[in-house]
DNA sequence: CTTTTTCCGTGATATTGTCACATTGACAAG
DNA sequence: CTTGTCAATGTGACAATATCACGGAAAAAG
């Protein structure tokens, strides 16, 4: 229930820094759709989440998106304190998917603790090689796979995450997702509907084939 | 002349780590064309650019390119190390542009080194901040921009960065640079040309009028 | 029940990528 | 000097994806 069990790095802390982490560290939530960090002006702090579902995007000037990576349960968040690190020269975008609990570690407090803490650093280090890792897997993505191939392998994805295989979501949040446009999705889906992989209605999709997906996914 | 010159990280070590490094590094040289750093199976380690250009990219299984970023004197390479990190799960490739000069600090050991001395720590952090700014920025012009003004900001980039506006380097390089196909360098070239702000002849490339492509790339 | 909004469907067109093959210039071998 | 070879470029046809401009249908709001 506590902050020590969602932060791995707690317990390998000095007993003066746990303390102050208790001090410092507030709890908060954030209802589903809410923005939490929009681009690298404000600093929100290090971000425990306790329950719910985050979402990481960047956007183009038009409005567009692209998801990034998603952040759930005991995941860290260290973008939407992206102050803290120097050298840092981009903008993502938080937003909570689904009501969200988390721990929030002002930025201050952490930048310091990281600057005298050896694994504090060390551990900084290893959340942005996880970050950097999943933003190039998508890179690979987007650069060497097609669409159809990107689609299948997303509603894969959000039925596990999800949990079912009936997905509550709309053409155009999964164009969001995938950095594409709508009529895109629309057409794709049109076609994995033809195939038998998925049933169609207004809001759902119902996977109603998965291994077939799996293989449109190659 | 030496390595504490080019690592501007060395005298802010303790002496005896200083010593230690002198003692492990190594000078070493690559031809122009050599390729240096394969996925993520070889650990070259920390490589320290005394002259020289290196280049990381991404291919795809079918053997397609795209430039993440390069390397130039003073910068330190940190993915041809890339297993001292932990959570690194992602393949880059390194190889010479130019001949190039490098000192080597072997993994193993900067490992342990970033593993018990804070600054190290924080240094490579920052390392790692930049080059994760320059993919996140590659994200960017992949995702949101046409291909002509990426292929006008190549270019001028290109011109900046060997000091002439006489290009010696073929469609396919460039195709390979962004990540394309070289018909479609070729076609956006033979218009860049049409609008008189490039000259083409066999492998070779004249920006004749530099502000016509800074306005083409917007 | 009507109005409004959100979501989806679809044709036309533009851009970019893929494929197949022709042409051209540089240069080495004879 | 001629010829052959090869890398580099040029190009047309077509495929995949994105953009634009709608229209219609389902759900939500009034």
């Amino acid at each position: 229930m506590s902050i020590s069990q969602y932060f791995t790095l707690f317990d390998k802390l000095p007993k003066a820094d746990q303390e102050a982490i208790l001090q410092v560290s507030t709890f908060q939530t954030a209802k589903a759709g809410t923005l939490l960090h929009r681009g690298g002006d404000d600093c929100l702090g290090l971000l425990i989440i306790k329950s719910g579902q985050l979402r990481a995007f960047m956007t183009s000037e038009d409005g567009r998106e692209i998801t990034l990576y998603r952040l759930l349960e005991q995941d860290i968040c260290l973008f939407a304190a992206s102050c803290i690190m120097n050298n840092i020269q981009f903008d993502i975008m938080i937003s909570a998917e689904k009501d969200t609990q988390f721990w929030l570690i002002p930025p201050c407090f952490y930048k310091q603790l990281m600057e005298r803490n050896l694994t504090v650093a060390n551990y900084t280090n290893a959340l942005m090689s996880s970050r950097f890792s999943e933003v190039m897997w998508l890179m690979e993505q987007v650069m060497w796979k097609s669409i159809d191939k990107r689609l299948a392998a997303f509603l894969l994805e959000e039925s596990a995450l999800e949990g079912t295989s009936l997905l509550k979501i709309t053409h155009e949040k999964i164009a969001s997702h995938m950095g594409t446009a709508r009529e895109v999705v629309t057409r794709m889906l049109k076609y994995f509907q033809s195939e038998g992989a998925v049933a169609l209605t207004r809001g759902c999709i119902e996977l109603t084939d998965p291994d077939k997906l799996h293989k449109l996914a190659q």
